[in-house]
DNA sequence: GTCCCGTCGACCAGGGTGGTCAATAGTAAT
DNA sequence: ATTACTATTGACCACCCTGGTCGACGGGAC
């Protein structure tokens, strides 16, 4: 382990890059630690070197990607923003620029949360059930609930604005999927969605009183 | 082929339901034909009897599911129906009967689109892209515009009620995942769907003009 | 020289793969 | 009873891949 830390940056980033990708595709049981040495450029003898085992590797890797999130993540988010919608166009932004650090960190988390089922080291169990209460928080704490027209159950108001940019990104990552990161100009995206979220304010918030636009 | 058709109905069944299952949880490459026979419960020369190869076998199962949710799913949508959000909840409610009535066949088109890279037989291919092109008519066509809003665009709202009814359904689905389908009273989860669609139509269509509700 | 550490990849036993085939059991016709 | 035919089985095949080990080697430090 501390063998692994005293590689320079760039090869233990290779190496995390190889098995992260590798673990995000095929999940814990079907990745190929052979596919890994070869996609990073080691010898076998190596990756067990490092790490005592497979799942010795996975469980550093869930770590190293829990920490990462939470760190490029979650921290970065401005709390002060009470309007929920804004909230969540302030989020994706700063969850876009983490992807974009490291997009094999996120793939990762994805197929580990939806395959939880294997029973992880309680130390690893604390922290990703620690993290998903933040991420829970991050989202729904301090929202000024007043913004929101009275005629509708506002618990419910939040599940569909979610769903409704989950829906957005999903379609995205389909609709550009193949493309490589680098070389897609994202602006007139990020211009289409914030015009869906003007249309879940003007759906799902109050008339602003006064100021309308009765043109 | 013919030789699988003799069949009584009851093994018919048991062998497409094991295949369905194995090719939906695994994909097509990692499916295992001796986990099929096992969970079928013939002998592994029979598959091979029946069907003379894996591929075979996939692009027969491929076609009756297209054939059947062709038949049992959208021929049974009601097309006169003009309310978008009524309609979407209709088709919901139909497609939900045709799940509950072979479940294997969506677990399986699910996993079928997602992994559509292999090249299929051309008369499969083309199957599947009429049932999406039907599957898209059966949404958009003949819808009343004129309920909508005139300050949001149409087209984008299509979009966020799809995606809001999506994330229910995909939540709903999570929720649910290990109970046995049978043992569920669905009453109340269809009670809060109809909530969310009232809350849509709050949202995305126009004040009914004079009938307003300023109890 | 000699120690040590990082590195490699051939190698291991075990297990799974799609597909085959000789051997049956069953049925029906002669 | 004999023949002919089909439905059925599972042992078996050659092959591939698995996580993990280990002897060998290179090169720097002393």
């Amino acid at each position: 382990m501390e063998k692994f830390n005293g590689l320079d940056e760039e090869k233990q980033q290779k190496i995390l890059d190889a098995a992260l990708m590798e673990f995000a595709e095929h999940g814990y049981e079907k990745a190929s630690t052979n596919r890994i040495v070869k996609e990073a450029g080691i010898g076998k003898g190596m990756l067990f070197y490092y790490f005592k085992s497979k799942r010795d590797l996975y469980e550093f890797l869930a770590e190293y990607s829990l920490d990462f999130v939470v760190e490029k993540y979650f921290s970065r988010i401005d709390m002060t923003e009470t309007d929920f919608i804004e909230r969540l166009k302030h989020t994706s932004q700063v969850k876009f620029e983490a992807q974009r650090e490291n997009k094999n960190v996120f793939n990762f988390l994805g197929t580990f949360m939806l395959t939880a089922d294997y029973k992880l080291a309680p130390h690893i169990q604390k922290k990703y059930e620690a993290m998903q209460k933040t991420g829970n928080a991050m989202i729904y704490e301090d929202v000024d609930l007043s913004l929101f027209r009275d005629d509708v159950d506002v618990q419910k108001a939040f599940k569909l604005i979610r769903w409704s940019i989950e829906g957005y990104q999903n379609e995205l990552l389909h609709k550009l999927q193949g493309q490589s990161m680098t070389s897609i100009d994202f602006d007139p995206y990020w211009e289409e969605f914030y015009e869906y979220l003007e249309i879940l304010k003007k759906s799902f918030y109050k008339k602003e009183s006064g100021i309308d636009d009765y043109s």
